[in-house]
RNA sequence: GCUCCGGUAGUAUAGUCCGGUCAAGUAUACGGGCCUCUCGAGCCCGGGACCCGGGUUCAAAUCCCGGCCGGAGCACCA
């Protein structure tokens, strides 16, 4: 639509795109990459950028894009994440081509876990968690390894069978209990858990670990590129040599630290626990970077999108972003399209003496075609207290669009001033202004969490009260606007005028 | 503690693989100016960085060694 009617419009918008480096080994039109999410907690904007980089590069190669689920801990994954995340992707306006749960392709794990068996590559081992732990430390094998096949497959079968308690076997990978990367030495490849699992409810009891589950399904989805953040790195090898083992093709990696950003959790515990503690509300408190909290917060996803595409660089190295790089995107893509309103916070009446009654049409916006409003105008306004401060006695003022006063007198909640002419004069302070005909007004600003010493930021979450013109009224719940000399802001509630400041 | 990995301006990055064109590019933040009936946007200008120490070399941000600092992993989590 906009494409068609002004082009040159939109081009002149469009922010320039600044490409994504080349993916290693990649051909056109035969990468697969893979969103694969766990459902055991609400999608953040980490998840988000992971996504959008997956989602990028196999737009970028004409491939496709998995969305799949890594629910193989019954005990974890919870219903209402799985739509969490498929709503945050589509916020984003990450499109996936396929989509499955790891939980739906237990029989086939099964399948693979026997051939591993048979082949004697792993073993069911009963040691307890200290003693393998133990073992794994000191780099000694433990007796089950050497069990002969027959035993592991019957072992195997009673695991299965529901014969054996949950937490008194698992089934191990015969690795290399020398190998400097600890995750080689025998990790454990299925355990039994007694919990249903949201999908598949109690069919199952023998689950897969991580690694067996991901080693299998990045094979089977035809996943030509990992693209996932750098604690999995280690896990790499194993899932190759697991994949060697079963003769399935492996993916390329590419690893990248953590999105983090200044000041803001993103650890489940860590926002669990800050919601116990009642600093912030719930999961969808605008301070959070869950994608529910920054769609509140009034960030755009296209913002997130090119922010990730041009300030993230797919290195190891530890990364802080600050807000304030986000913000820049977000309100070069805001500004030409957000209306303009007039806020007053912290208000002060103000009389002009001899003020002619007008009615004015405001300008939404000083230079894109967003319409006007019209105003009617009498002898009382209200104007920031901030901008009374500046005041002395006999300084000019102008309102903003409509005319000049002088000031005759004012205290902190009062100003008389006169009517001086309605021509623009150069060099003197312009205001907004509120008549008399006005709403209330209300404005959460949101800050980081954490300040830099690592204390919770008290000022966190502030409010503004204020009077905001008439025509407040009609921004739509969701909608963004600016409040002029004051800031960006998102409407947050459907029937209160509510708004959540996004940034200046 | 052990094992990996990394360290470019305030912040985030480009460049590092295949040493020279990098007296280091970009974005953001900052300072100054222009423009604007917003302290927003836009435009112009400016200051600002290769962790430290050795080595190799005609030449090192780039290669080697040591140190320091940071991150990740060391689960029957993913």
């Amino acid at each position: 639509m906009l494409e068609e009617i002004a082009p040159a419009l939109l081009e002149k918008h469009k922010p320039k795109e600044k490409k994504l480096p080349p993916l290693p080994h990649a051909e056109p039109g035969k990468v697969v990459t893979r969103l694969p999410p766990e459902p055991s907690g609400y999608m953040h904007i980490g998840h988000a950028m992971s996504g959008i980089l997956n989602y990028m590069y196999a737009k970028m190669y004409d491939g496709k894009l998995w969305l799949r689920f890594e629910d193989t801990n019954p005990r974890k994954v919870k219903p209402e994440y799985y739509e969490n995340f498929r709503a945050g992707y589509r916020w984003f306006g990450i499109e996936w081509d396929y989509e499955k749960c790891n939980s739906e392709d237990l029989e086939l794990y099964y399948e693979y876990a026997s051939e591993l068996i048979r082949k004697g590559f792993a073993y069911v081992c009963s040691c307890s968690k200290e003693e393998m732990s133990k073992g794994r430390f000191t780099m000694v094998e433990c007796v089950h390894r050497q069990q002969p096949v027959e035993i592991n497959l019957s072992l195997w079968k009673e695991m299965l069978s529901g014969m054996l308690e949950e937490g008194s076997v698992v089934l191990r990978l015969k690795g290399d209990m020398t190998n400097k990367n600890t995750v080689m030495r025998d990790p454990t490849l299925f355990r039994i858990i007694d919990y249903p699992h949201p999908v598949v409810g109690d069919k199952y009891r023998v689950w897969p670990t991580y690694d067996i589950a991901a080693a299998i399904e990045d094979a089977i989805c035809g996943i030509t590129h990992v693209l996932r953040s750098s604690e999995f790195a280690l896990r790499d090898e194993l899932q190759n040599y697991i994949r060697s083992l079963l003769g399935l093709q492996s993916p390329v990696f590419v690893e990248y630290s953590r999105f983090e950003f200044k000041g803001t959790p993103l650890a489940k515990r860590e926002i669990r626990q800050l919601i116990g503690q009642g600093v912030v509300s719930r999961w969808d408190d605008p301070r959070l970077a869950t994608v529910d909290g920054i769609r509140r917060r009034g960030l755009l996803p296209e913002a997130i999108r090119e922010f990730t595409v041009s300030q993230t660089g797919l290195t190891y190295t530890k990364r802080v972003y600050a807000w304030e790089l986000l913000y820049a995107i977000n309100r070069r893509i805001l500004d030409p399209v957000a209306k303009r309103y007039f806020f007053v916070p912290n208000p002060v009446l103000i009389e002009v003496e001899g003020a002619p009654a007008f009615h004015v049409e405001l300008p939404y916006h000083p230079s894109e075609p967003l319409g006007k409003r019209l105003v009617y105008t009498g002898n009382k306004f209200y104007i920031p207290r901030k901008d009374v401060h500046g005041l002395k006695e006999g300084s000019m003022l102008r309102l903003k669009h409509l005319f000049n006063i002088k000031v005759k007198e004012f205290t902190d909640y009062m100003v008389k001033a006169t009517f001086v002419c309605k021509e623009v004069v150069e060099g003197i302070p312009i205001v907004q202004w509120v008549t008399e005909d006005h709403v209330n007004v209300e404005v959460l600003v949101p800050d980081i969490l954490y300040l830099d010493d690592g204390q919770l930021n008290p000022d966190s979450l502030k409010t503004v009260y204020g009077v905001g013109e008439r025509a407040c009224r009609e921004i739509k719940h969701g909608e963004r606007v600016q409040f002029e000399r004051f800031g960006f802001c998102i409407r947050d509630d459907v029937n209160a005028l509510r708004f959540i400041f996004i940034h200046t």
